[in-house]
DNA sequence: TAAATTTCTTTACGCGCGATAAATTACAAT
DNA sequence: ATTGTAATTTATCGCGCGTAAAGAAATTTA
């Protein structure tokens, strides 16, 4: 390590015996510079641990390492799993991923826009929150810095978007339940507010009616990202009236059939795909929980991995072509079937 | 909002009619101006939307505004609600917190501190990883900034530690247990960890002493954070060879409860305090989801917003004094019983 | 070996703000 | 009105690095 203390790029600059701009050029891409010179700079910082000033590096850059991270509610395992993968992926890159949570809260997304509009990032990655999300705020995000939008997918925003084929995972689903049994309902919330709910509202009608059958939707109450009460409350609700039609629910995402799975068995019904069981119950998203609920939920697994770097590699590849890609580019990988006992 | 765009300071100044020195001072303190001179300020920052440079600012500042947050795994719920708490705390004194998780690997954790070693901190929230902590690393760290540990203890590092009184909570489950029942076994994973772990089994150990009873101790194998797994392989393994030699259970975490209660159901073993069940099972931490566990799960609650809020505390108070906190001071909180329907 | 090309060094300037000292002004208390 | 203090202005410097231009050196090509 270090035996002197290196101030500042000119003090480490002339123990190299490279001129200062050289060195800059280096710390802002290695690979500038001959491959003779990039030796003695490293060989350099193997003896002195000495690191750039980040602000002042950031200061006159017209483009900083920064990328922007920013997912509604880093409290539900999806974005916690999504958001580690895609900030990994960053490092690995070479970039300073600042990863930011909205709390489940709309304001709060343009607030976390707004601070990284400070900080000047080269990129920003974005889970938007959906339907309460302040549009205005992220268009004009979008035309200040390269944007790419994951997992909910809005308009004609971000130069990007990669998430995953609703239409293809939830008719996997109901394709499934036909088969096996009866065809299902659907139980989501009444104004749910992630979009994908919607596209997989659409999705679950779409495949009911191409498989001959008759959607059946119902809806819970409630507002905000409490998932799991909700499907407890509501859910529970509509179990108690024996209000469902079909002996078979399809839930809008995993975190509704964990609650509805707990109501279940409160009132204590048998839930699995038993000839002994009282209904059968879906999820989807693969939870990290769903494999240990009671019983094992069966769900739809999203390709966390492949989601995360696909809109990493989006982000980079503009960013490094320095070009605003002409083209939007719209990316969904399938889901994936995971069969338990629930259904 | 601003008609026309301001390129620094200076402009912001003029045209607020307040010299830059004045504006300066009121950016990095609000209160050091006088009223007049604030409203003023105050009054244009509102028509013209400016903001300082942030890496102009602390490129020269003694001390930023920026907090470091370090969590071992924003993936357990149990940190990412705390770090929720500790960032809305941080942002509401006017700091700007960054939140960085060690992603589960103790590298990870020497890492991020040194990544915020170069954003010159003002100070830093640390939950550390344990034991296989880099504990030189964090030594340094703790030398060069003021630290405030939380949730997990290491012995005279910090200038604060604050966390749960694993003793007084973990006492007060024994001891409804034993009230209400069989007293409880103990079980976790051979190696955890976290050493909350080992304060845990210490406290059991110690209270069922107290209440005349001979401590039992499970351990499963296994390595990492995956609780619920171990809880569910392990423990399962342990249920269904009947080796626990009574029929309450205390499980170290919520986390390890969650699978056991898992791999009961799989065994067909009814688990609450009703007369018709099988056993009974604790855990501890009030994790979210053990609400919602068939049967939803007794535990012991930690009090997530009060040790937030004393940490923020702890730390901002010796940052505003400017004292290096001449005593270390330790604050633990006391658990709150969760009584539902499995134990 | 000379010429063409790439890479490096030197020099110089600027970024936006923090910090400070000295001079000036505003305000509150006599 | 006078005094004393606190706040502000003016002026100037420095932070650590980015960036640009011009010439020198190293490397490649002819």
């Amino acid at each position: 390590m270090g035996q002197l203390k290196i101030r500042n790029m000119e003090e480490f600059a002339s123990i190299s015996g490279i001129s200062r701009p050289t060195v800059s050029k280096y710390f802002h891409d290695p690979a500038s510079v001959r491959s003779s010179t990039r030796a003695k700079i490293e060989a350099a910082l193997e003896k002195h641990d000495y690191q750039p000033n980040v602000f002042a590096m950031n200061q006159n850059r017209r483009t900083t390492k920064n990328i922007g991270v920013v997912v509604p509610n880093l409290a539900d395992p999806f974005f916690s799993e999504i958001g580690r993968r895609v900030e990994l992926a960053c490092i690995e890159a070479g970039y300073s991923p600042i990863l930011l949570s909205s709390h489940g809260r709309a304001e709060m997304e343009r607030d976390n826009l707004n601070s990284l509009r400070s900080l000047k990032p080269a990129g920003v990655l974005l889970a938007p929150f959906g339907r309460m999300s302040d549009y205005e705020a992220i268009r004009a995000f979008d035309s200040d810095f390269p944007l790419v939008l994951f997992d909910a997918n809005i308009k004609n925003v971000g130069q990007a978007f990669v998430g995953t084929d609703n239409f293809q995972s939830v008719d996997l689903m109901v394709e499934y339940l036909c088969r096996s049994g009866e065809a299902p309902c659907f139980f989501e919330m009444k104004s749910p507010p992630n979009p994908n709910a919607n596209k997989r509202r659409e999705a679950y009608i779409e495949s009911m009616e191409r498989h001959g059958h008759v959607p059946m939707i119902f809806q819970g109450e409630g507002e905000g990202w409490k998932f799991e009460e909700i499907g407890n409350t509501e859910g529970g609700r509509l179990l108690a009236a024996n209000a469902f039609t079909t002996r078979t629910i399809l839930c809008s995402n995993d975190r509704l059939a964990i609650g509805m799975l707990s109501a279940a068995y409160g009132l204590g019904l048998r839930v699995g795909h038993g000839v002994d069981c009282d209904l059968r119950i879906a999820g989807h998203d693969d939870h990290p929980f769903s494999r240990f609920t009671c019983p094992p939920l069966t769900t739809i697994a999203q390709d966390y991995e492949a989601i995360a770097n696909r809109a990493v590699n989006d982000l980079f590849g503009m960013l490094e072509t320095k070009a605003p890609a002409t083209v939007r580019t719209e990316t969904t990988f399938e889901g994936r079937l995971v069969m338990r006992e629930s259904a």
